[in-house]
DNA sequence: TAAAAGATTCATTCTATTTGAATCTTTGAA
DNA sequence: TTCAAAGATTCAAATAGAATGAATCTTTTA
């Protein structure tokens, strides 16, 4: 009962992009380097951002990725649902359960899914975008230790 | 996004211990034929539906496992806080997320998360015998063609 | 036209779920 | 008091899906 990977990386490409100033965006190679995730995977995930029209993304040199609407469009349950393979919180086909044509259990739990993404749907990425996450780091994320030191402000590493 | 294995199972042994009259319970290898389901594996569900209470199980000739309580005590969000082995819906320790000091992500999730649980609080295993599951059936359940003759009464099969 | 950057495909690794087999322990009846 | 029934426990194997990585293709623009 656990939200797949995929779904986690995406929200961190839309917090990462939020955190750009003014809608710069930014490349799929800069946010794996500096979440320290591999790029061919998160390429995957920015795919599906962009097929869903969440984010614009441009090849060639000086493209890049960047969010096509403001925050507080992008809304939590869209991404959850886009991401997310299956959303089906029970699977009465396989193995086939035998009561299935009398069994109340699936609507239940399909209502509680449906509580679960009803309550995600009053959340948008600007409400994820706390005052910390809102100006872009000055050095990779994971040099930095937000509790003790969160003002370091080293130039950036190298790239 | 989606429940074990074992919660579905354990609903399928509580289901069918409610569908007996009089609390009579019934055997782990009876319910693992009746449902086409691996004996061995039903066990460990049924190890855990004991140990925290749902059911009273009893070895030696003439054992057999029954609800100990009645089936509107048996509350639907507590039967899959049992036997979920994750139920955070999201992790952001493995691989440890570098933005984790200063998300809200989690604390949204787990807000729904909560959501759904209360939902699934409001409905008991006495919800879930529909009146077509209140009284035993007659013919292994792989027999059974709930939706063309569900009142299919042949004498039941070999055990 | 060359380099940058995203797109696509394929193969591999990893992990957790699911399943199965064998054996042990308890219980009650013959 | 012995045997068979039934749950309890332990260990091992299979499976599926998630996660990752590598290589190559395509588009874009300087």
């Amino acid at each position: 009962m656990q939200l797949s990977k995929h779904t986690d990386y995406a929200f961190r490409v839309l917090i990462y992009l939020g955190m750009q100033p003014e809608q710069n965006g930014a490349q799929i190679k800069e946010i794996a380097e500096r979440y320290d995730i591999s790029r061919a995977h998160l390429m995957k995930v920015v795919q599906k951002l962009a097929q869903h029209g969440f984010i614009d993304a441009k090849r060639g040199q000086g493209g890049g990725i960047k969010p096509n609407r403001p925050a507080h469009h992008i809304n939590c349950r869209e991404v959850i649902e886009t991401m997310e393979a299956v959303l089906t919180p029970i699977n009465c086909q396989t193995p086939p359960c035998l009561i299935r044509g009398e069994c109340r259990l699936a609507g239940y739990l399909h209502a509680a899914q449906q509580a679960f993404l009803t309550q995600m749907q009053h959340y948008t990425l600007a409400d994820l975008l706390t005052p910390a996450l809102q100006t872009p780091l000055q050095t990779p994320l994971h040099e930095v230790r937000f509790d003790s030191n969160a003002n370091n402000s080293r130039p950036a590493g190298g790239k």
